[in-house]
DNA sequence: AACATAATGACACCGAGTGTCAATTGGGAA
DNA sequence: TTCCCAATTGACACTCGGTGTCATTATGTT
């Protein structure tokens, strides 16, 4: 599902029909409060629909599995990072391009960081969340592996754009995770490590 | 569930009870059957027990869950892999142990590529089987995060061993995936390529 | 023959996700 | 205002994965 109901609300010009009774960002409220006081396993569809005093139908309107509903509008957000690759100066080496768009992406105003740091918790250590943003990892990827591609002159399904998005991938997720664990540190310096590190073949010595 | 019940089969000394009716071999066998002619999301796990002739509850005495069953013996594998890195020289640089023993851990006899091939195929292009390999992975990385440490003297769990797993990993998903959409190439060569990239930071030109 | 042990399968239950359809709620036109 | 149309809603029924429980069955031991 890409148009929940709430969006197709604001059509061109005006709208017919009932209105949306709520919208995914509300949902998305309602459900972290229970996953915060109960967790995510044990909250159920119909809790969060009760909650927020939709039917449980209805909640699968506005998402399409209640593991979505802990990404938010990842999907724009992937917009901006392809637009920050297109303004990348073509002299630019290609891997510090990598980092300094991957690191920008994942920088967040400080009052945003409490929220984010909670919603990346629930993703990268709740089981099924870990597993289910799979998913959506294949999307970020390609977004890289489309702009290394492109400066390698090379096809986007070919292996080292490919690899080079697995690894970036990989580099970030392990920053998350010493981010989580060390929640003192800052997480654009842990994410410009990482990415020096991989850019660096990992010669740290 | 880390014991099935013909696991449990061959004890010490004799057995008692009740013999088991099937192993996760059989089970493995009968599920690739009909995963092959029906496809993965379209078999249900009472096809498989029906198949099998064994109850549906029976089943979930084998695997945990029907994601499971494309797994085989990985956990044994990775045994192997750790012991691959404990006999690496001393004086081998780190990249290359990791890329000596990534690479032969995905080494197969001719005649086992064509069963490789079809589990890579579901594992790679089920999206239910993509999310939950997640979970496989983490023990994979840590066999690779656990020698990185060991090698840079630092703990386990600090970023540049864990950013190391994480990549090499992504390296080797790359590799896979590029495996699997050119038939006609050797996975050993490819695996060995991308791993030269991750260690050169992919600085490719 | 009686007993202990291990595996099995039947049953009931829960929760995620989907298809269907009548009912509701709004805007626009007559 | 009233009638019509369109979008959303929620009730219901259903499938499937997964789990807890327990009586039953098959085996080896005493």
């Amino acid at each position: 599902m890409t148009a929940t109901p709430s969006d197709r609300q604001r059509m061109g010009t005006t709208r017919r029909g009932r209105r949306p009774s709520t919208s995914p960002v509300h949902l998305e409220g309602v459900a972290f409060e229970l996953f915060g006081s109960k967790g995510f396993d044990a909250t159920t569809v119909d809790d969060i629909a009760k909650a927020a005093g939709i039917g449980r139908r209805t909640f699968f309107r506005y998402f399409d599995s209640k593991n979505d509903v802990v990404w938010g509008n990842f999907s724009e957000h992937l917009g901006y990072m392809r637009e920050q690759f297109a303004q990348c100066p073509a002299d630019q080496p290609l891997m510090d391009a990598v980092r300094t768009v991957v690191v920008d992406f994942n920088r967040f105003d400080p009052d945003e960081v409490p929220w984010h740091r909670r919603r990346m918790e629930l993703i990268l250590r709740t089981p099924a969340l870990q597993a289910h943003s799979t998913l959506r990892y294949a999307s970020w990827r390609q977004v890289v592996a489309e702009f290394a591609a492109h400066r390698l002159g090379v096809p986007e399904d070919s292996l080292v754009p490919q690899a080079l998005a697995y690894t970036a991938l990989g580099a970030a997720l392990a920053a998350y995770e010493h981010w989580l664990a060390n929640p003192g540190e800052n997480l654009t310096d842990i994410m410009d490590s990482a990415m020096r590190d991989l850019a660096n073949g990992f010669r740290v010595e």
